[in-house]
DNA sequence: CGGTTCCTTGACACAGGTCAATGATTGTGG
DNA sequence: CCACAATCATTGACCTGTGTCAAGGAACCG
């Protein structure tokens, strides 16, 4: 069983919590022996709410779920999570959770007790920076968010939307070209800051640039490389405008 | 001069990691043993630069620092740090900083050694779960950050902002009816997602509406209630705009 | 006290929000 | 399996907030 857990924990980015080091198949370490619960979750249902107690810590395996904050008075995507992603860490054990987790398409994730995670944090000190550099990844990443919705236009930032799904999708060794949006459009806008008409005008417009091809949920991406740069702003001649005005 | 150390540190926010417990005052705890580090910026030094090796992690005593990291091919104001608070921890010991921190005004700071860092944590468990409940706190910040640039007008940001500030204060006990603004409007602006005129507009705004008084760098608070309804967009009937437009 | 830098204010343009109508997709019950 | 309803996505016309450009004015520094 710890063989197979291997396996399939391999392209987890949290794999080196689970796994602190490289241990004999016997020694009984591995998801199970962690006391790590698996949690399946329906097409929007919530793992957990703002206002619960949470004593650990959650990461996704399959699906996507997306992380909702009350923030000065009204609702705030946080972000969306993809296979393999640690969801938003909020304090140690007991802390409320201000956030609501909802799956936005079934999903399939792991719980991580803190008493199960100090105990490793005993045994392997290392785990202790493993859990720092994955805080600080998450937080660069909304870091990078918050650079996005406060510096770039509309286009720019529905091109880097997909350029982030894409490259979260490819680290993971899954499939990138052709993504399946589990949200609506209206959470996409409110997730970068925009209205879904918005979203829509700028879907079309890179349609019509030939850089992917939208079909409702399903988006084929025809050039990583061009959607990347549209989204940095390099090149692509800052055109007119989104949409309606052309 | 644990004793002394002990009471001025009182205000900071990471006492409980430099004094985990309730400690005789012989027990040789206290940032001095520590290898906590204190250091002096004047105005506009870099504490460090993006690329620099950080071997622990920094919190900031007196003064004001601008964290300033390159994403996606410009440059972004990541955050202003205030007395009391944590510098974006970047990853365990021998991460790379992504980001450059710059003191806006003269500043004095304290350095924290990862190798310390580890040593108290051996010696006292509930200080991972401190350092765990920094790391939140300050991801929460940045939540903030994006929600408010994400979803509110000008006028709503920069009282968004000046609240803020005012309500860090506070929570330090420091003065926070007269703040000194070290930054200049540009980055103010930066930080906000708009630019240096709009951010002038909206003070101008906020002195007509006789809710802050402002005299270049200089802010006298004279309704923190009124501020902090305009930055949750509660009352104050959403005005037909911020300046030039009356 | 003169120069430089930063701040304020005004006029105007445009990106994206708003409102509204139509078209596509998905789920459901016959 | 199809028809219908309900939801969601797209597109258009128009409007407004804020960016842009430009010209003073205040504050700071040597």
């Amino acid at each position: 069983m710890s063989e197979k857990a291997r396996r399939d924990c391999d392209w987890c980015g949290l794999r080196r919590i689970c796994f602190p080091a490289r241990l004999p198949t016997n020694a009984g370490m591995g998801p199970g022996a962690l006391g790590i619960r698996g949690v399946q979750l329906p097409r929007g249902r919530a793992l957990y709410r703002a206002g619960d107690r949470l004593d650990g810590f959650h990461m996704i395996r399959s699906g996507c779920v997306k992380e909702i904050e009350r923030i000065a008075g009204n609702e705030a995507i946080v972000d969306f999570r993809l296979p393999g992603e640690l969801l938003t860490v909020q304090g140690p054990a007991g802390t409320r959770s201000r956030i609501t987790c909802v799956a936005v398409e079934p999903s399939n994730l792991c719980a991580v007790p803190w008493r199960s995670f100090l105990a490793i944090c005993g045994r392997f000190p290392a785990v202790n920076g493993e859990m720092v550099r994955a805080l600080a990844a998450n937080a660069a990443g909304t870091r990078e968010l918050l650079a996005t919705v406060r510096d770039k236009a509309a286009l720019e930032r529905v091109a880097a939307f997909l350029a982030s799904l894409c490259a979260r999708m490819q680290v993971r060794g899954l499939p990138a070209q052709e993504l399946r949006l589990g949200m609506g459009r209206d959470d996409i806008a409110a997730y970068l800051g925009l209205r879904s008409e918005t979203v829509s005008r700028c879907f079309s417009e890179l349609e019509r640039r030939a850089v992917v091809r939208v079909r409702a949920k399903r988006v084929r991406i025809l050039s990583a490389e061009r959607l990347r740069r549209l989204a940095r702003r390099e090149g692509e001649a800052r055109a007119p405008a989104v949409g309606h005005a052309g």
